[in-house]
DNA sequence: ACATTGTAGTTGTCTATACAACTAGCGCCA
DNA sequence: TGGCGCTAGTTGTATAGACAACTACAATGT
């Protein structure tokens, strides 16, 4: 039954220095033995050693310089990670319905702000939509998002019911670069209206821009009800 | 003047899978070259190809099944890292001044809750800390930390004019996992009051739990005042 | 029609070797 | 003392080859 679930060589390294790691054996700051003297203590060639130290240099497990060594990085840098996720997907892992109600979808003219967002002209032509997404008939999103016309041009003929416009775009104007930022702030009046809460109730907003290929694509307001959601994350040596 | 800067052969692969997928070319579930094609048409061994494919999956670009081939992959799982970084030292790469007010520094018996997530029995020694980080003089983070005294025995003796808790931990209690939760809400009494904010102000709350080896070393809860902080990201390809 | 087997193609791992690029330190010399 | 060059050690990149593990599909046989 059991299988024999060989682990690679390459992968035997790699744990055995997070074992030391781990245990304080090396602490941050301290040389990590060299390739070669890997290579003889397991018995391997010097390239799947090599394989075993790229890989927890991504890991962010230790540092190498050319010319001088590996070391145990300060662990302080280590980070995790904080998906992009649609929403929809989002809500049915967690085993729930989703459901989108469509406030808002026209083209506008783009303020001086905007503009600049988009590296556009003041008075560029954009697409405006705004949903509210719910997780088994509850708000738990407020969508106001503008969008590029060169980036989705169809945008303004999307049904909301079927695909979302994170999907949407994700699809139809592939993603190259995005950046996001998160606040805690209270709901304008119409966002508490739609998302059912009071207007002091704090939510979270996430600003994100997204772009794609040459054009800025998408320049995303999600509020989220404080008490309703919350964003998680997790890492692990 | 202007170095040669030889870019490698895996890279040129990476470059160029990177270019067919931002232009399009290539969209998301589709076929890459297998590593026998690439390595003919860039004329390098299947080795060097297997490389920069490797590391396009880890940047995850793209999705290898063996014995099938590689596809560009669903582009929504690409992510950003939120670091987890010293407050301290956030501050000073700001170019600003960072000081601590101590407001707590005690020994207590651990509730039913904090047992729990400390895997502890209930009535357990643990340490609790309760900080205020200023940046230039204003508050920013309202500190609140249970500390679990087999991860850091010494805690009570620390002198936080001199370090930060999360400092000492990552220096006394080497980081093997941790996982956080951010959500908004507002302050309670005695958070407004030593952030300086009125308690209908609100804040973006991250609460954090480390483990050191063996033990649950630390539970945190981090209050920001949300007008003056956010949390940001970005990623790129 | 269905199940089995074979096979070509693909990715996963590993080796032994080679050379390039860089670092740190040592010793030499002025 | 200070500067210089040399060198041993280390990491970075690349190769050609080999075998294992797996997938998808075609061919075969019942």
């Amino acid at each position: 039954m059991a299988e024999d679930a060989v682990v690679p060589a390459y992968e035997r390294v790699k744990a055995f220095i997070k074992a030391q790691v781990n245990q304080g054996v090396w602490r941050p700051g301290a040389a990590v033995p060299s390739e070669s003297a890997l290579q003889q203590q397991f018995g391997i060639s010097r390239m799947t050693v090599n394989r075993a130290l790229r890989e927890l240099v991504v890991e962010g497990l230790v540092t190498r310089t050319q010319g001088s060594g590996t070391v145990v990085a300060q662990l302080h840098r280590i980070s995790s990670t904080l998906a992009l996720r649609d929403i929809h997907d989002e809500v049915l892992a967690r085993g729930h319905v989703h459901s989108t109600r469509l406030q808002h979808l026209a083209a506008v003219r783009a303020s001086a702000a905007l503009a600049e967002v988009f590296r556009l002209r003041r008075g560029a032509r954009l697409f405006h939509s705004v949903l509210v997404h719910c997780e088994d008939g509850l708000p738990i999103q407020y969508e106001d998002r503008h969008v590029n016309p060169a980036a989705a041009p169809d945008y303004l003929g999307v049904d909301f019911a079927l695909t979302t416009p994170t999907r949407y775009l994700l699809e139809h104007a592939p993603l190259t670069e995005a950046s996001y930022s998160i606040e805690a702030s209270l709901p304008s009046v119409q966002e508490a209206a739609c998302l059912a809460i009071a207007p002091s109730v704090p939510c979270l907003v996430m600003t994100r821009r997204t772009v794609s290929g040459p054009h800025v694509a998408s320049l995303a307001r999600l509020v989220y009800p404080g008490l309703r959601y919350s964003f998680n994350g997790k890492f692990q040596l």
